[in-house]
DNA sequence: TTATAATGCAAGTGATTACTTGCAAGGAGT
DNA sequence: ACTCCTTGCAAGTAATCACTTGCATTATAA
């Protein structure tokens, strides 16, 4: 699909957007990180949102989540531990600075679909398990949907907060936060 | 403090910052919207970075967020709704835009503190409260700081929502979404 | 009236931006 | 040996960036 030459520029340019935002990463910074001469960037791609629309469908560039990734078996604890590791899989630190790297009013075009679907995705998930539960007399809620928006903050919060502030807000690790934060979720916290 | 003029220029920053980020704003930009000459912005602060500087200090772009905002009574239900809505009122999707928007390496040193402070001060608060009610035995739970940072992600992540994607991924209103999350965080979802 | 301060206007600074072009060097396959 | 194909190198484009300057205009205050 790509050469070489090609990979070493998406790579480099989507992690210089991830350090410094769009319209901060030039090509020529992307060319030096990437090293080959800036000119080669416009003979492989055409300019360079080209290179964003392309990296974007890397697999290392993006999180490509699916409804069915998503498998439970009813045992709520077991299924929410799974669907949190999953999604902490998949939306790392890194891909959340990716994604706010690429808010760009004239990148929207291009990037608003691919960022909206993931949150969109798990959502989905989200309400079809809970509604699921809901029929299986497994759990008593009068709103599925802020269970699931809640859910699906307890698990982008905190990802996000690494991405932003690494271990300085909370030193806790992914494992820790998703089995106790799903143990809250499930239980309470009242006596 | 400042005139007319300043007052214009800074909310016209902010605003389009808000927009389409520092970098993607000029002061070009910045001086067509206040409705004046791009010589005047230069005059009245010195540079770009100046403004932005200015301009966080100001209460229209700063959440201004202080411990001793939150009080409680020990009543669970009504301290963790008070809290969220505490946030919610100073962490609006405006300044979750806003703060997405000063993203940028050359104004790091500028706004790093200010950004860290605000889900800094809320966690604070939470784990006080948590570890409080905890030794007045009206909560059980092994790990507070799990407890602290999920509650900061339920109420940080919804305005992240809302900011990102209005009100595409989820219509849920603010006071629905507090009033049944705090219920669900409380109670848990289990039979 | 007169002095002062604020602003607009127009022109311009050098630096940087995304992007282009012509030519030469090198490697790979025939 | 010959031909592609890729890439580097150097030079250049027009546009835009943050920022400056000199002068005219206006409103306000003394």
């Amino acid at each position: 699909m790509y050469d070489e030459t090609q990979l070493k520029i998406l790579n480099s340019a989507m992690t210089l957007i991830m350090e410094k935002g769009y319209t901060a990463t030039t090509t020529k910074d992307i060319a030096k990180r990437a090293g080959v001469n800036e000119c080669t960037i416009f003979r492989k791609f055409n300019g360079k949102k080209d290179i964003i629309k392309k990296a974007m469908t890397l697999p290392e560039w993006n999180p490509n989540i699916k409804e069915s990734d998503f498998e439970y078996t009813g045992d709520l604890f077991r299924d929410l531990c799974s669907f949190a590791e999953i999604y902490a899989k998949k939306v790392t630190p890194k891909m959340v600075r990716i994604s706010l790297g690429l808010r760009s009013p004239d990148l929207y075009d291009i990037t608003r679909d691919g960022i909206r679907e993931i949150p969109d995705i798990f959502k989905k998930v989200l309400v079809v398990y809970f509604t699921d539960m809901q029929n299986q007399g497994k759990i008593h809620s009068n709103d599925i949907e802020s269970l699931a928006v809640a859910f699906l903050a307890i698990n982008f919060g905190y990802v996000f907060f690494k991405a932003s502030f690494d271990d300085d807000l909370t030193a806790l690790g992914s494992k820790e936060y998703i089995e106790n934060s799903v143990k809250h979720f499930i239980n309470g916290i009242c006596v």
